[in-house]
Formats: structure tokens, sequence, C-alpha cells
DNA sequence: TCAAGAACTGAACAACTATTCAGGGGGACT
DNA sequence: AGTCCCCCTGAATAGTTGTTCAGTTCTTGA
């Protein structure tokens, strides 16, 4: 054997590795996941189109780590917002706000990660990552009612349910359409905050206030 | 003019035309979005593939028909569950459960109707039936709002929502799997529409019972 | 029965992209 | 320097389906 990867190469590799998937995720953030194609994705990263063959064994494969990546992102951020409050109903709502701001941070992004049509099967990395961030969502519900905040329920159907309902009335085809405006952005993540919890139990009053708390520390998010 | 469409010929159309959609819908809850394709929906109408473009103009075409079609008998259903109820907020109760019951009756074709991928553009189509039935929630909402039962709230957003709730939880991919069993999908249907209910602002223990009242006369439909 | 024209057939076409692969180029070790 | 082999290139390939259209069959009214 005369030939070893030196420790220059697999930097520039995992670079390159680094670079097709920022140059998919930036294509998909800009035109949806339809313009993530293996051609132009190649031109971004400046590879040539069979490089990418040699990182990913096939498209389904580049895209399914693209979602598992956002995916990923968007649960650390959920964790660390929930961690920060003072107790369990805070943390959900918190929780809740978090993916709220997350999805209107990039809503191109997001519908792709979530649910546009794509021409190779990812559903499988879809499932896992919807998977994850609605356990995550289940166990902070669980907490609140372990407290005795909210009443007994069944976790799982209602952490799916208030996914759907954030990512259907924020990033969803029906999703108002004037949400570049912080303020009107900023009311629709209160709604939906409220909606949410309330759904699960919250009274009313104590909701509102609950969501003013949550909404003060991740309104700096939008920004970002 | 030699030639001229005989009743018995406008018929004929008119039944093929209806054998066409018939065959799509069936590959629709069979396989799904994926399984509506030209060729074999043609096999099923028992037709040649040129044949479905003399009444279709196109594959989106023929879709977006289909799709406008199965929102339309939702939709009626829908309305009709709702104006058989005693009160506002019955008929809220009665409308959700509608939903929640017709898409768990057929969860492949509501899928494929509400989310599949599709090869051709049909969110046009998908637009303005979400539209049609979001729009009918929020003025269920809107009802029960002015009738004092909810507190005051932006109807449109909190009907999208509920949809979203609705979808995500009974035929999305992180749904239970077991709904083939009546008991459970009955639990299911309940589930959710307490979620609703309390969403807009209704109390747990009244949701309570407005859930048992719809779901009542909504079970029969699961059957059907 | 026959002319005219509509309706239907189904094989051929077209377009789009993911994927492949033969060949060029450049570090890495002796 | 020399040799090896890995990485990269990008034009060619391949497979999938929606769509077309020249030819055939059927229907109508005289």
């Amino acid at each position: 054997m005369v030939y070893r990867r030196t420790h220059q190469v697999v930097k520039r590799l995992a670079a390159r590795r680094s670079a097709i998937l920022a140059a998919a995720r930036d294509a998909a953030a800009e035109g949806g996941m339809a313009a993530v194609q293996i051609a132009p994705v190649a031109v971004r990263a400046n590879v040539a189109a069979g490089t990418v063959y040699r990182y990913f064994p096939s498209k389904a494969d580049l895209i399914s780590e693209l979602i598992a990546e956002v995916s990923r992102d968007e649960l650390a951020a959920i964790r660390r917002a929930a961690d920060a409050a003072p107790g369990p109903s805070s943390a959900l709502a918190a929780a809740v706000t978090t993916v709220a701001v997350h999805v209107l941070s990039q809503r191109r992004l997001a519908w792709g990660i979530l649910a546009e049509p794509v021409d190779v099967d990812v559903t499988a990395s879809r499932l896992a990552s919807r998977r994850e961030i609605a356990g995550e969502i289940a166990s902070r519900i669980d907490a609140a009612v372990r407290a005795g905040h909210l009443p007994a329920q069944d976790t799982a159907l209602a952490a799916t349910a208030l996914l759907g309902a954030l990512h259907e009335s924020l990033v969803g085809p029906l999703a108002p359409d004037n949400l570049e405006d912080p303020a009107r952005l900023r009311d629709a993540v209160q709604t939906v905050t409220l909606l949410a919890l309330r759904a699960v139990g919250v009274m009313d009053a104590r909701a509102r206030g609950l969501v003013v708390q949550a909404v003060l520390p991740a309104k700096t998010l939008v920004g970002a």
C-alpha cells in the first residue's frame, strides 16, 4: 500500500461533504426540495455531479441526511428552550414557541423538510425526525401532567396533533401570507401557542400568561 | 353534418368520464396517489391510455378533479353533521368529528388527497379544497364565538390549526397504526375532538360532554 | 347501405434527471 | 524521480411516464 489518507485529505473530504450538504440546504431554503437536484447542488458546492456520488450513495440519502441535520438543530433548540424554563408548563410553552419560531424563520426550508413532495423516497427519514421531535414534545406534556398541571391524556397523540397544528397553520398552504411583518409574526406565534396550550388542557387565563412568558425570549430568535 | 351527438352518446361519454374518475379514485384509495398513473387508470376504466386525454387535458387536471370531488363529498358531510346539531358548540364538535371519521374511514385516500407527493402540480386544487373546508370550520367557530361560548380569536388561523392537528394525528406518518380496531378508532376520534375543542377555548368539562354527543351519531359512519 | 366524422386505440415519442464510468490529475510513500 | 491509487470530472447512459397521433372502429342520419 503506497497511499494513505493524510490528515489534510481527511479534512478536505469532510469539508467537501459539508459543502455538498450545505449546498443542498441552501437550495432547499431558496427553491424548496424541488430545487435540490444533483447537478445544481454540485455546481453550488463547486464539484462535479459525479463527485456527489462519492459522498452520498443516492439522492435519497443526501436528502435524508439533510432532513436529519435540520431536525437535529431544531430538536436541540427545543431542548435548550424548554430546559431553560422555570417549570413544566413553561417548558411546554417554550418548546411549542420554539417550534413555531423555527419553522417561521425558514418557512421554505421547513416546508421542504416536513411535507414538500420529493421525487425520491425520504419517508423513513422524515418519519424518524418527526418521531424524535414529537417524542420530545410528548415528554414535556407528560411532565406537566405528572406535575398536576394538565389532565391525564394520550401524550403521544397530543404531541402529534400539536405539531400538525403548528405546521399547518404556519407553513402550510393556508398559512397567513404576511408573516414577513415582525408584529404579525409574533401575533401568529402567540395565537398558535395559545391554541396548543389550551388543546392539552391549560386553562385559558393561565395559558395566556405562559404564552407571554414564552414568546418574550423566543422573539430574539426570529431575527437570527 | 351527418353526425350529431345522440342523447345516448352523451350519456355514454359522461359515464366514461365518471368511470375514469372512479378508476383514479380507486387507484388512489388502494395505492395512494403514486398509483394514479395514466396507463393503470386507463386499464381500470377499460379504455386506452389515449382516451383519458379526450376527457382530461392532462394528468394534473385528472387529479385536480379527483381532489375536488373527494373534498366536495367531505364538505357536504361536514355541513350535514353540523346543521343537524342543536347549537353552535355542538355543531363545531360535529364538524370536527365528521372530519376525523371521514379521513379515518379512507386513510390512504385522505393522505393522497391532502398531502401525498404527486409528480404533477396540484397545489391549486389542494389549496382550493382546503380553503373551503377550513372556511366551513372557521364559520362554525365564529358562530360559537358569537354565541358567547368561545373567546374571541382569529378563527381562520384556528380552523387551519384544527385541520392540521386532525390530519397529522390521524393520517400522518405518526398516526397510531392500530386504528383498524373500532374501539381504538373511536378513542382516537374522541381524543382529537377533545383536543380540538379545548384548543379553541371550550372548557374541559364541557368539551368532554360535547365529544360524547358528537361521536355517538358519527360512529355509524365509520362502518360505511 | 353508405358517407362523414367523431371516438378510440396503443405503440411510439419526448423530456427530464438520477446515475454511471472511462479517463485525467494529483498527492503520498519509497 | 517513480509508481501507485485515490479522487475527481462531466459527457453519456438509462429508466420512468406523461403525452401524442396516425390509423382503426363505431355511430349517425340519409
